[in-house]
DNA sequence: TTTTCAAATGCAACTAGGTTGCATTTGAAT
DNA sequence: ATTCAAATGCAACCTAGTTGCATTTGAAAA
């Protein structure tokens, strides 16, 4: 069951805008800006990582509350690399059976979604339902 | 590969005091009253879950230095299940070929270590070591 | 095209979790 | 008993993220 790198989805800005609208969500300059950006960016982005980036973001709790939205329609998924920030990248949350790990590299922190088999099968105690695994493979990236 | 629930370490109370000496870590009431209260509690502890349990805990600051005294020592270690603040649990931090797992109940929020095998055989692409990996399960625990 | 109105924005104030600097106190080796 | 590093307590600070609210804007309806 190797892990590999995940190929983004192969959703396109039409098809992004296409589900902002079917979601409700008004076409504005940083959600073009913020969709650009993920489709473009290779690994996952914090807070900071999009601020630097993008002269759109003006405003913290505008540019959380959007990142909030994008999640909210599967646009975007959300991150925690135990490094204390969240993180976001592109493409749906990993569903159930379908789960995606995340390779967290300890030189250069850089974040990558790695496409995998369901990680194991989960064999909990007596009493205990397994819903989902989340995996953090810590490591050095190819980069590094 | 089953997972069955940590059964805590053997310590007792002697051991882990030797365990201090030898760290160079002086003896305290709060560092007494701590030992005491990880050995008693059969579930990760937040700061919060210790300062309401432990009158000896005071000070915020002395807190937070002795749970990272404890972790370096080897006494407990960290785990951060997503939920934005970090738990401590007793017994030495998993090393490498013997990986624990986290269970967080959805429902109950509490964190229970699990012992298994090591999840995966890491398989992952060119370029990339895999050094560790950290494992979450999500799903409803036996009191729930 | 103008009107309309919920959705989105920008700003300030706030919260939670955790850290740091520093003066004072304390454990334990001498 | 003396000594001194380690530990404590306090206040101030930091970062990540959230909330309330007045203003602006996108886009659907008239």
């Amino acid at each position: 069951m190797p892990y590999v790198l995940n190929k983004k989805t192969g959703m396109d800005y039409k098809q992004t805008e296409r589900l902002l609208q079917r979601k409700g969500l008004k076409k504005t300059k940083l959600r073009h800006a913020l969709i650009r950006y993920f489709i473009k960016t290779q690994h996952a982005q914090s807070y900071a990582d999009i601020k630097l980036a993008l002269t759109e973001a003006t405003d913290k709790s505008t540019l959380y509350r959007n990142l909030t939205a994008f999640e909210q329609a599967g646009l975007i998924h959300s991150i925690n690399d135990h490094s204390g920030v969240t993180k976001y990248a592109f493409g749906e949350a990993p569903i159930q059976g379908n789960e995606h790990a995340h390779f967290v590299c300890e030189c250069c922190e850089t974040v990558y979604c790695m496409d995998g088999l369901a990680p194991l099968q989960l064999d909990v105690p007596k009493g205990f339902k397994a819903n989902k695994v989340q995996t953090i493979i810590r490591g050095t990236c190819a980069d590094c």
